[in-house]
DNA sequence: TGCTAATGAATGAATAATCATTCAGTTTGT
DNA sequence: ACAAACTGAATGATTATTCATTCATTAGCA
C-alpha cells in the first residue's frame, strides 16, 4: 500500500482539488496535477493507484474531516432531538462551505464508472449511520417513537 | 458547411442527447453516438465538425426551440410587467422540462474549453436580450422607472 | 425506354493524437 | 554503499478523425 501521510501526499491531494475544480475530472491531466504539486508525473503513482484513486482519496480525506467535525458537533448536545437538529444544521453549513467539493462529487464521481461500482463508500455510510445512531439513542431516551426504524429513517431524513 | 436539415442530422442530435445524458460528454464515444443513431462513425463528420461541435449544435437546437417558445409566450401579453412575469414563469417551466439538457449545459459545456472560448453564444444572448427588450418597452409604457439600465437589469434579473 | 456516366452520401478500416501509466535510471538521505 | 524516493521519457491503450472505397440514385444520351 501507498504512503498516505507524507507531506507530498497532501501536496498532491491539494493540487488535484484545485485542478479538478478548475477543469473537471476528465479534462484534468495527471501531468497538470503533477505540475501544480511540483512533482514529477511518476511520483503521483508512488502515492496513488491511478487517476481514479486520486479522486477517491480526495473524497475520503474530505469526508474524514467532515465526519470528525460532525461527530464533535453532535457530541456537544445531550438531547437526541437537539442532536438531529444540529446534524441538519451542520450538514447544510458544510455543503455551503465545500461547494467545490460537493460539485465535484456530484458531477464527476457519478460518471466515474469505476467509482460507483467498485468503491464501497465507507466514510459516507458512516456519515449516514450517525443519523440512525441518534435515532436509536432518542428511542432509548424515550424522545422518539419506537415504531420508527432507524435504517429507513436515516434515508428519509437524508 | 455541413448539412443541418437532413433527417440524419436530427437522428444524430437525438442520439447524442441520449448518450451525453447517460454518460456525460467525455465518456461518450463518438462511436456510441454513431451506433445509437444507426449511422457509421464517419457519417457523423458529414454533419458535424467534431465532437465538440455535436455538443454545441445540441445546445443551439435546444436554445432555438426555447427561444421560439419564449417569444410566442411573451407575445401573448400586452403589459410589460405581465411579460416579465410570464418570462420568469416560462423560464422556470422550461428548466424543469429540460433537466437533462440543463444539466448537460451546466456541467459539460462549462468545461469544454473550446466551447467557452471560441463560441459566441448567440442564442443565449438573444435569450437574455428578451429581458432588456421588455424593460425598454416597460419604460416607454411608463411602467418601469427610467433610471434602470436595461443591460444591467437583465443580468440582475437573470 | 434502356444503357452508361457522374454524383455524392455513407461506410468503416486505417491513421493520428492524446494521455494514463510504467520503468530504467538518477538523486537524496543515512 | 545501500535503500528509498523521485524523475520524466517511453510505452501502450484508447478514441477522435480521416479518407479510399462502395453503393444507390440521378442525369445524359441514343
Amino acid at each position: 500500500m501507498k504512503n498516505r501521510n507524507g507531506e507530498k501526499y497532501f501536496r498532491i491531494i491539494n493540487a488535484a482539488t484545485k485542478i479538478f475544480a478548475r477543469k473537471g475530472f476528465f479534462q484534468a491531466k495527471v501531468s497538470d496535477i503533477a505540475r501544480e504539486a511540483r512533482v514529477a508525473d511518476g511520483t503521483i503513482y508512488l502515492y496513488f493507484e491511478n487517476k481514479d484513486d486520486i479522486l477517491i482519496s480526495l473524497f475520503e480525506e474530505q469526508m474524514k474531516a467532515v465526519l470528525e467535525n460532525m461527530i464533535a458537533q453532535i457530541a456537544e448536545e445531550r438531547d437526541a432531538l437537539k442532536k438531529i437538529e444540529k446534524f441538519a444544521l451542520t450538514h447544510l453549513k458544510l455543503i455551503e462551505l465545500n461547494k467545490n467539493m460537493a460539485e465535484i462529487i456530484q458531477v464527476e464521481l457519478r460518471q466515474s464508472g469505476k467509482f460507483m461500482k467498485e468503491y464501497k463508500n465507507e466514510k459516507f455510510l458512516q456519515y449516514l449511520n450517525l443519523i440512525s445512531d441518534i435515532i436509536k439513542e432518542g428511542q432509548e431516551q424515550g424522545v422518539f417513537r419506537k415504531e420508527v426504524i432507524p435504517d429507513i429513517a436515516k434515508r428519509a431524513f437524508f
